[in-house]
DNA sequence: GACCGAAGTCATCGATCGATGACTTACCTC
DNA sequence: GAGGTAAGTCATCGATCGATGACTTCGGTC
């Protein structure tokens, strides 16, 4: 994200580039590997003005990941088709392209998991999006467990595309996806499978 | 590990020491939260010895991922009780109780998830250890991306328990996990299913 | 017990990090 | 156009990092 030429001496668009380049630079190497001297270079902008604006990298690493977590949560409120919760978990999971630039909304706390509190805050994420939806849909025993193993397969999903770019799954849209998906959380959640086969999903 | 109370000149034995306090950090904190002094402290030995023992962190690094791969491949090698590949897959992705210390083999390239070598490393190691002999159990079409996705599985329950600590999930044993991934494994796969009852499976 | 090589210690380097505060400059108001 | 305020700049701090090399000390040998 190379500075556009110049701009104005304007607080709310210069915030506007840091917090933008700190969300770039966190999805892309996490917290650690990412400098403050990196975050401003990318804003075009002084590395102190990060902490008169932020006050801290600690506080700016909070402020990028509240602004993705909106964004997030906007873009789910103006959903104009409620598809079913499982399938937009999967569509969650699978966002975006893994060779683009940006990074999963969870890139940031995977790629920071050396720290515990970003280690705390990605089990908060992961309970509050995927768990919490998810086990409303189970009446069944062990209710939390058949959801946090459905959600489990999400995390893998998502960590196995952003980070190890394992090659099929890196490559593949969610509509090859989908009718796997759509069998093993039937499976898990003990709801009505699509197509009960049992010698496997019919294969696109 | 603190130091057992004096250790008599014993090149030997301190480089063990190094090894398995390298070992210890690398998976509780990943690769940039550890320092070098953090190793030497808990190995009783003066930082110095490092560099003289193992030439750089990056190699003490390297070395401590290789004695790890070298523990569990011993103990693959003396396994007496050959169970089938998805259950041996599973335990090992369950590995131990997420309280205790130690962490779980891919503990540390996890956390160190930051350096685009570790991903590439656990690219390398999910596809050694896991999707290569998932694949060969699928004769249907899409055999490497059903491999990988319960690949992504196995990952992603490592990965919330080590990780996320997903309360149920991390509370769980393998014998609960069991009858729900042998199904899922069944249907990602293709083989024949333990027990194949739409409704869910038999919960225990 | 003198000696010598290896094991271990110590002081310190240069780089980089997050963070601070005094300084300069641009823009708005009157 | 003068002046004041806020935006942006700059030099630099203290801590910590990985890494180096000279130094000291132990332990086996003759």
């Amino acid at each position: 994200m190379p500075q556009p030429p110049k701009r104005k001496r304007d607080r709310a668009a210069t915030q506007a580039a840091l917090l933008a380049a700190a969300r770039a630079r966190f999805a892309l190497s996490g917290y650690d590997a990412t400098s403050v001297r990196d975050i401003a270079r990318d804003a075009g902008v002084d590395p102190a003005l990060i902490f008169r604006y932020f006050g801290s990298k600690e506080r700016l690493f909070e402020q990028a990941a509240q602004s993705a977590q909106d964004d997030r949560d906007q873009e789910a409120a103006s959903e104009d088709t409620p598809e079913d919760v499982p399938t937009r978990l999967l569509h969650a999971a699978m966002r975006q392209a893994p060779g683009a630039e940006g990074g999963h909304p969870l890139a940031a706390l995977l790629l920071s998991s050396g720290r515990q509190d970003c280690r705390e805050r990605l089990g908060a994420r992961l309970h509050d999006d995927y768990v919490r939806a998810l086990t409303r849909l189970v009446d069944l025993p062990d209710r939390e467990l058949r959801a946090e193993l459905l959600t489990a397969w999400l995390l893998g999903i998502t960590v196995a595309r952003s980070l190890a770019h394992t090659p099929a799954l890196s490559e593949a849209c969610v509509e090859e996806i989908s009718p796997y998906f759509e069998q093993v959380a039937a499976v898990l959640l003990g709801t009505p499978p699509p197509a009960a086969a049992p010698g496997g999903p019919s294969a696109p």
